[in-house]
DNA sequence: AAGTGGTCTAGACCACCGT
DNA sequence: CGGTGGTCTAGACCACTTG
């Protein structure tokens, strides 16, 4: 096919260049981006896409393969290509890396505690990116494994994201929190750095855990990132590690 | 080319099936196992590959590919394609997450403490996959970062593996363990898996960490594997997380 | 200039899923 | 069965490294 035609903005060899696999995958984020396809949609099939930006299978293909490496889109054999969604039993868990000492998870349950807009910290504002003094949204929640309260999640949002997002509305949700702020949003969660330390708890901490005050917790903060690296969420996470425990692979 | 000369095994379409270059893949990875290319050597070109497996160019591609997206091989554009080593700067601190708070790292040093040969202990045996009362190599370091110690490394090695490995050979060497490992006796760590938890300091580490006893101390349990997923260290690292954490990226 | 990995194509065929 | 992703090929050309 005419290879050159369909290059719109590839040129100057060297520093700037892009193959062109690269350039379809940015087309597709963006087209994401702006909902054109939501999530738990299927994508056009390989072919048809290919039709569409004038290139060859092959090229769509990588493109498609790089975004399912990332976790934004999902492929099914026989059946197609998907937008990856929070609301799925595949992924409900993909960012929380807590499992039982023994074997796999029993039920799991959330309890909202508190939300509330106030004006973010320095510390909130460097982390989400905004200024000091923008409005976040402050949730605190505690999650129970068989009943048992193991973490206490403390949460801020960029206020302007989340309009009318309230201790009511997370009460009357029973998926996962990155499920709601897709669905209700549109804000999807692409990826997330984690820092994780221990720490003595206080005394807020030890009793709504089940602890005594100085007793060893996991802190794990977490920036969790949209599209385009654009930070959403900063949340400090306090992990009893008791019977629990943080799982991780090194590649 | 002649596609079925070069499938040996591969029949029965359903449940056995494997790909070519998955079969390749494998192939290769049996030849870095019984040490035909060793760390840092330079693997035969594509072309010549896709020749002596008699199947295109794409497919050993495709086979290379996944190894490197593993770490096992390391791709160089205009100079070939390499197996991966943890004797070289890119991959010395592959497997330690732990970062300053502040910035980049620093000067960091290792200290041997003590080696020595001794019957694994029934969860040391169970981690190793091995009979308990098997020796293993028992073996504690302290790691500094500038020239605050940070670590207190207890690690246990399958002994048969590791023979004449002693504290004077740790002294002598100024690279990293893994480093040592590979090429001084031929294991290559290929991937670990991690299990972080918060605990209390005891005496012992405290001592050697400057902390009080009780001071919360990240616990981090390491099995680390070769080729063939099978496990040859198992560590127990305590970090204190006073002015470092351990970073994660969440895909 | 020669050699290596990296991109791209066009087309064939296979494995899987639904109807 | 038709449609989708998954594999494989043969060959062209590009980008990077080294001599």
């Amino acid at each position: 096919m005419n290879r050159e035609a369909s290059r719109s903005i590839m040129r100057s060899p060297s520093p700037t260049f892009s193959p062109l696999y690269r350039q379809i995958k940015e087309f597709m984020i963006k087209s994401l981006e702006a909902g054109e396809w939501g999530p738990g949609d299927a994508i056009p099939s390989e072919a048809e896409l290919a039709a569409r930006f004038n290139v060859s299978q092959g090229t769509v293909r990588k493109a498609i393969d790089e975004m399912a490496a990332e976790n934004m889109l999902v492929r099914r054999q026989g059946k197609g290509t998907f937008v990856a969604t929070h609301d799925d039993p595949r992924s409900f868990y993909r960012f929380l890396r807590l499992v039982p000492d023994s074997g796999e998870a029993g039920h799991s349950s959330s309890e909202p505690l508190s939300c509330r807009v106030e004006p973010a910290s320095a510390e909130v504002a460097l982390a989400l990116n905004i200024a000091e003094k923008d409005p976040v949204v402050f949730m605190e929640r505690l999650l129970r494994f068989d009943g048992e309260p193991v973490v206490l999640d403390q949460i801020y949002l960029v206020g302007e994201m989340f309009p009318g997002l309230s201790l009511e509305r997370l009460r009357g949700w029973d998926r996962s929190l990155y499920s709601l702020f897709e669905g209700e949003y549109g804000v999807r969660m692409i990826r997330a750095e984690e820092r994780l330390r221990a720490i003595a708890a206080d005394a807020h901490c030890a009793g709504l855990l089940g602890l005594k005050p100085g007793d060893p917790l996991l802190l794990v903060e977490r920036t969790a990132f949209t599209y385009g690296n654009k930070p959403v969420e900063w949340r400090r996470g306090l992990y009893c590690t008791r019977c629990h425990h943080y799982a991780n692979e090194l590649g």
